[in-house]
DNA sequence: TAAAATTATTCACGATAATATATAAATCAA
DNA sequence: TTGATTTATATATTATCGTGAATAATTTTA
């Protein structure tokens, strides 16, 4: 399955999720319907003003990212799976980021408790570990758990062990993945896929 | 500037930072060099299937995301220098990639000397911290020693030390700096939302 | 400086994306 | 069914990508 028909697969899909029409969104990207059509069917080899203009209309963005960080992507979307998300790394970027948020405002709110202090500096020391895919489920756990606490205090200890458990998942990861995370982005000369 | 001009810049980048020619790239494209250097020059407005071979010979992929899902991109990369981010990323990635393999020659070699193992060990530790921009300079000093040494053994003891600086660099990474360790390899940014 | 490699430019030409306009076919609702 | 909307197909025309081969211009290397 070549790129072409995976491209126009996702313009068609993410164009119905959007309950769009071919002539709607043509006339917002600026071209005829039946340019829509023919993209969306007969595997239209097209330019790449057309496929930004068609992008930014259906709300989406063109990436080129590294092939090697490709597959873990995928995990990372989950339900309105278009094409291949390819933005895990500013996920797990943004996944960290909340993280010391959170622990940070936890800590704020609750300075006599232990517990959050504790948080506090687990996650701090989170930063400094590399994020493994294997560690993903940990960690939205961990912010989604942290996140009610900041509702509801009696979840403290709840969202200590969340957090310790996400510390336990980056401190064991395999050492195959963290290899083939620190793989070349481009290796030299690969003929796989 | 237009997604264009940003993606015939990224090409050029990335073939440069791979260390490609025209010619190679356009080989292993598949297309004569002097599409490239249009392409790279005369902002072409490329197609699909050229682009597609373009970023498979790169290493790289094209990709289209939610833009919901790149709230960071903006703010971190701004509007005009895109191409080194990318490069950046991939860089790092080569690097500790580079960084385990040349230690594990160098232990292979030299299975008597406690510090090949000291090494060894050290470089493997290394892969779980997050890499970060300001030790990029460390790593290229580490990954240099390393290269040197497998040629010269006197230099193991350089090269520990070296390793010890790249290990120290990475924990005492400023904090902030953590917090967007690996960004986006690159995105193409279409104005407006 | 001279030679070699890399990159930029030129030209003719075939292939095809893209346009504009129409209309047939399929889908859905009343 | 009927009518309305959406989608697919048709035709002619234009614009330009991409090829191939050659060469000029530039940069790198010795």
């Amino acid at each position: 399955m070549g790129a072409i028909d995976e491209i126009s697969r996702t313009i068609k899909a993410v164009r119905q999720a959007r309950g769009l029409s071919q002539r709607a969104l043509a006339e917002s990207a600026g071209m005829p319907q039946s340019h829509i059509s023919r993209i969306e069917n007969a595997g239209v080899d097209l330019r790449l003003s057309s496929l930004t203009e068609i992008a930014r209309a259906l709300g989406l963005e063109l990436t080129l990212v590294p092939r090697k960080t490709v597959p873990a992507v995928r995990s990372i979307v989950g339900s309105t799976h278009v094409g291949t998300p390819s933005l895990m790394v500013v996920a797990r970027n943004n996944d960290i980021g909340e993280l010391v948020k959170l622990a940070d405002e936890i800590a704020g709110q609750n300075s006599s408790a232990k517990e959050a202090t504790q948080i506090k500096s687990l996650v701090h020391d989170l930063t400094r570990l590399a994020i493994t895919e294997s560690s993903l489920g940990s960690m939205r756990r961990a912010i989604d758990i942290l996140d009610s606490t900041r509702a509801d205090p009696k979840r403290l200890k709840e969202a200590l062990s969340s957090v310790r458990a996400l510390r336990n998942a980056l401190a064991h990861a395999p050492a195959e993945e963290l290899r083939q995370a620190s793989r070349p982005a481009y290796s030299l000369e690969d003929g796989d896929d």
